[in-house]
DNA sequence: AATGAATGATACTATATTAGTATCATTTGT
DNA sequence: ACAAATGATACTAATATAGTATCATTCATT
């Protein structure tokens, strides 16, 4: 099981390596050697942040990619949206009817309670932060 | 992304039934009545829980299910373990070698952060807390 | 104008995890 | 003897994640 999948995290790490180089435009190519991510899925990673308005990208020769939003304005709970959907700790109840009564199941409301404190959690932490503290 | 999986889901509620029932021996078939779990599955856990010291099962006709652990002494975590496994929120330095410095990766730090947060509320919750707060 | 280095869009395959099913042997109260 | 139960185990199906491949388009450089 993982909070975080891959894909996010290698969103969250581009991310920061395009924060350092503020505007300059950094090519898919020279992002790869950078952060060691298989390029083909690197690429599928940063056209997304692209077309979601975090990034944007410059075609042709010497093109590429310049984060556009700031750092600051840039959630970690964001990108898990963007390349996760959203989650939900419990799908019990969700697909079938098992909750005998959804209203005062146990189960589901101290995991729903956890749930939102991580929620909560992950809703502060910004890519301005992720820089920070390194 | 889901924190607890329908296995862990199915064992939490089988076992507060259980618990709610005093020692009366309760076979699988009357278990699947009452949760609505398939019959195949549930039988499944019932007999994991019983390999692990949790429930105690009789074989044979009118045999079943008894439980025998404390509710006070199940821990959610504990079903975690067992159905699940030990999780991480975090997968992307463990198979490869992503993470630049693992010591200094800021994103590693804060998400393991909220990890020790989500075990420790985990390890708070009990059989006996999800049945006196239902 | 030609070229090559880049992205856009999209579809595809592979792998891992979760969910659920099936089978048959064994036990035991009636 | 029999029916009703579990034990053990192996299997299939569905879903989610991870990664690859292809081709069209753009554009700085020459
Ligand atoms: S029974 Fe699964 S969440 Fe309520
Ligand atoms: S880069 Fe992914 S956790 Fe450090």
């Amino acid at each position: 099981m993982s909070l975080i999948t891959k894909e996010t995290d290698y969103a969250a790490r581009a991310l920061l390596f395009l924060a350092k180089q503020k505007g300059r435009v950094v090519s898919s190519s020279e992002l790869d050697k950078e952060l060691g991510v298989p390029r083909p899925i690197l690429r599928k990673v940063l056209q997304r942040l692209q077309r979601e308005g975090i990034l944007i990208s410059q075609k042709g020769n010497r093109g590429g990619f310049t984060l556009v939003k700031e750092p600051k304005d840039i959630f970690l709970m964001d990108l898990m949206k963007i390349f996760q959907g959203n989650f939900s700790f419990l799908n019990c109840f969700v697909r079938d009817k098992l909750c005998a009564n959804v209203k005062t199941c146990s189960i589901r409301k101290h995991v729903y309670k956890i749930e939102q404190k991580v929620v909560r959690e992950l809703k502060t932490l910004t890519i301005q932060k992720l820089m920070r503290e390194n």
